[in-house]
DNA sequence: GTCTATAGCGCGATAGAC
DNA sequence: GTCTATCGCGCTATAGAC
């Protein structure tokens, strides 16, 4: 029986999510937490002891869920190319909720690196390795299928999925425009589709 | 004669930069700068009248100074996949510099969005609107060489290799791990290349 | 061009009442 | 679990001496 404290602190995760995602995590505040959900910023602390403690259960929830959702993409009956594809939908659908000013977390974090503590950092870092693992998989599917082009370097080909959704993610929000970064994708997906 | 002010102002500039690439911009303050420079926090602003001022004259900088290399490397004798190789090098001396730990300033800056006013942000997208632009010249290019693959989206392709540099530079300095670079910008050449 | 001094504010965090 | 009150600090920015 988890969570006896009640949702605010859920919804103090899910504003904190939200705002991190909008703006950085060194541009949120207790004072915005605890505003947005109609509490005193001191009431903050009952739920987590520090800042820090916050990123890190926000942090651990989000790959956590991220996880979920690519492990349900890369066990399901789909082709490698249209698992590849709903993967990249993810990040998609990230930028579009909302005013199409959010970017993903773990990418907001890996720009604002220095401010972070250890173990969030190696937080970050099993998101990266996870996902590079996850496309790994989702690429060999897609050559063994026959919808992906076959290719040596499965590795770097994920990076360069990987690198490239969170890059686009950044660009697409700094120029308000979902539809670059849906592009971005088809782009993607053609390049690593067989010929 | 420009800088009659001396070089206290470029030197607030550079180290501004450095640590703006490392930390992002809401993680310095006037405070480190002048630490850095070695005069006191109240005389940046006679540089600099606000911090959105310094950030403005710094961005101004960055981009003009990346527009005289990106066109340096476009007006090269080179094949078009050599010229790719050089513009993506670019990025990968950013990493390279000083401990590994500093990314592109306007990547840092779209992480940040949020936090900027409207002339650094017009800058920015003058940034990527003129780096997609040379990668596309760069494409064509090598189409026209016949080093780079022949293809319809030269736009997209232009816009996939930036993210790919811009995300990458996060992932590998987040994984302190240059080489990750270079292997990524390696799966960026090859895959753009003629087979 | 740099300095000292300070205003005014927001930050994370803590103590202790209810 | 939330509150009020407060501490100590760092921030951007300004005023005015040198």
């Amino acid at each position: 029986m988890p969570d006896q404290t009640g949702s605010t602190r859920k919804k103090l995760l899910d504003i904190a999510q939200e705002m991190i995602q909008k703006r950085g995590v060194n541009a949120v505040s207790f004072q915005d937490l605890s505003d947005a959900v109609g509490i005193r910023k001191a009431s903050v602390h009952h739920h987590f002891s520090s800042k820090a403690e916050l990123l890190e259960r926000l942090t651990e929830r989000y790959v956590s869920n991220f996880e979920d959702l690519t492990e349900t993409i890369r066990q399901s009956r789909a082709n490698g190319k249209t698992k590849l594809k709903r993967y990249c939908y993810l990040f998609l659908e990230t930028l579009k909720s909302g005013q199409h000013d959010k970017s993903c977390l773990c990418g907001m974090l890996m720009a604002e690196v220095s401010s972070l503590n250890q173990p969030v950092l190696k937080q970050i870092r099993e998101f990266l390795r996870g996902n590079q693992h996850v496309l790994e998989e989702i690429i060999k599917d897609g050559i063994a299928d026959g919808s992906l082009r076959n290719q040596t370097n499965i590795k770097s080909s994920a990076l360069l999925v990987l690198a490239a959704l969170e890059g686009g993610l950044l660009i697409a929000r700094c120029n308000q425009d979902p539809k670059q970064f849906a592009d971005l994708i088809g782009r993607i997906v053609a390049l690593l589709a067989a010929s």
